[in-house]
RNA sequence: GGCGGUAUCGUCUAGGGGACUAGGACGCGGCCCUCUCAAGGCUGUAACACGGGUUCGAAUCCCGUUACCGCUACCA
């Protein structure tokens, strides 16, 4: 068996959506999984839509995900003159025929029939013009475009994902390969392609199911090598609607900038219409998942786009991806989010991976990451009034508590353990239990009513920040303490 | 309308005639751990669309119904 190649085949008139780039990485992931080749064609032959901006979308989308092509991008645009010779060898071969029906004609015909009978399936007038007839009115001038004639029968192919699938071809029409400006039709123009470029499986999205028996009967009058096809299922909304926009995030980027990592993207969207099968992790790097990439597991029904098992999944690759391709994510956002500069948080790499350590356990997302380290990079602290209120319930109490414990740690040696011994014997000359120090001084402190472990906190804060803001606190009692 | 596709917990799924009192994961609830929040551990909730067959035996095979989705262009 020859290398398996295939292609993902965007049109770009958008973002890269979610189920694009599913299609792409099931692509990629066959191809790096056998051993094959993953291409990249561009369907841009829709010069109305297609925007070079999009184009651009789609290749940063793919860069992002690590889903590289290995060859260069193929645009089908460039190929026109190969597909009109296809078509016209079709032409010469018997296999399509001319037709001089106009569009407006046609659209009354269509008009006409679906008011009656229903249906309106090209009635192959035109194929009963005799040679010379054609000729004179090509020769005229006359506009006509260029017919597939679909044989008798029965077309059908084996899916790698629904098994058998077939068509009877009275159900399918005389359909157009080549347009009266002499510009290919779709079907003729991936046919074309996919066999110029030797693609062996044809792995899209199953709305190309009824495409298919076109493009296998197109194969067939080629005289070309027919690869296997694999449809795959779409992927919907929590409404189970097809995903639109309506439905939040659906472009790769948006999730890009909402801090979810590739890998974790990459991860979930694997996991949505397939399946190793049996009882697996399902938390996998990407290796991984090539090494357990199986058309088997193809699943044939669609999936619902599930935000919150992608954000746990996130969660999950936070904490065990390595610091050191963590902090430079990290660093930039924190950047962006004007906390701190990248360089200042690159010379205190030590200290920062500290930082992370602790926050990233209780982050889903690098932005949750982002939020969580403001107060260990700002200068003060603003506090959350409903942290205040339950922590600081008794204002001069929670006052005086803090006073204690600016003064315990004032004279202590800036280290867990000792802060620790420090802290638990303060309590319990006051007589309560340790429990009760640090809800007031986590306000005190952060500014928030959650955080990591207090001693986590005071060693990660320094000795100088933490005194004070200890500080700070207490002159925000006083005012509290007059006010009540 | 015609043609095609699909149908297991709310969601992602395992399952491919007996191992199913249908398993796992997310979510949700409870408990444990615990200075808070997470993480982690334990645990609870919850599904084979419906109706006929085939078979000693169907979630698994066949047919029909229903629902949903896709296609039905001189779009891609």
């Amino acid at each position: 068996m020859t290398t398996p190649r295939l292609r993902f085949a965007p049109s770009p008139t958008g973002y890269l959506h979610v189920g694009g780039a599913r299609t792409a990485l099931f692509n990629w992931l066959y191809a790096r999984r056998h051993g094959g080749q993953f291409l990249l064609r561009v369907e841009d032959t829709d010069k109305a839509r297609s925007t070079d901006e999009s184009t651009r979308a789609i290749f940063e989308g793919l860069e992002w995900l690590g889903l590289m092509w290995d060859e260069p991008v193929v645009y089908q645009g460039a190929n026109v003159e190969r597909h009109r010779a296809d078509a016209e060898r079709l032409l010469a071969s018997g296999h399509a025929y001319r037709c001089f029906c106009t569009a407006a004609d046609l659209d009354f015909r269509r008009k006409v029939a679906e008011a009656n009978e229903g249906a309106f399936k090209y009635d192959r007038r035109c194929d009963q013009l005799d040679r010379d007839e054609v000729a004179r009115r090509v020769a005229a001038g006359e506009p006509s475009v260029v017919r597939f004639r679909v044989p008798e029968g029965n077309t059908g192919w084996t899916d790698l994902v629904h098994d058998s699938i077939s068509f009877p071809n009275k159900d399918i029409e005389d359909f157009v390969i080549l347009r009266s400006d002499g510009t290919p039709i779709y079907n003729m123009a991936v046919t074309s392609d996919d066999i110029a470029m030797h693609i062996t499986l044809v792995m899209r999205g199953d709305d190309h199911i009824s495409n298919t028996p076109k493009q296998i009967m197109l194969y067939e009058a080629l005289g070309a090598p027919m690869p296997q096809f694999a449809h795959l299922p779409m992927i919907h909304g929590s409404d189970g609607k097809k995903l639109s926009k309506r439905h939040g995030a659906t472009a790769v980027a948006d999730w890009q900038h909402e801090g979810i990592l590739p890998q974790a993207m990459v991860n979930f969207l694997a996991l949505l219409g397939w399946s190793p099968g049996g009882e697996f992790d399902e938390v996998m790097s990407i290796d991984e998942l090539i090494a357990k990439f199986d058309a088997a597991g193809l699943r044939k029904t669609a999936a619902v786009f599930d935000t919150k098992k992608l954000e746990w999944m996130n969660g999950q690759h936070l904490v065990r991806m390595a610091l050191d391709e963590l902090a430079p994510l990290a660093r930039r956002k924190i950047a962006a989010a004007g906390l701190a500069t990248e360089s200042d948080l690159e010379q205190r790499g030590a200290w920062f991976n500290t930082l992370l350590e602790l926050l990233r356990v209780r982050a889903r997302t690098v932005d949750d990451i982002v939020r969580q380290a403001k107060p260990f990079l700002v200068a003060s602290v603003e506090y959350d009034e409903h942290a205040a209120a339950k922590a600081w319930k008794d204002a001069a109490d929670a006052r005086a508590l803090l006073v204690a414990v600016r003064d315990t740690l004032a004279g202590v040696a800036w280290e867990a353990t000792a802060l620790e011994t420090a802290l638990k014997a303060l309590a319990e000359t006051r007589g309560i239990g340790a429990g009760k120090l640090f809800g007031p001084m986590r306000v005190a402190l952060t500014g928030e009513a959650n955080s990591p472990g207090m001693f986590d906190v005071l060693v990660v804060l320094g000795r100088d920040l933490t005194l004070a803001r200890l500080a700070a606190a207490i002159v925000d009692l006083d005012r509290r303490t007059g006010v009540t």
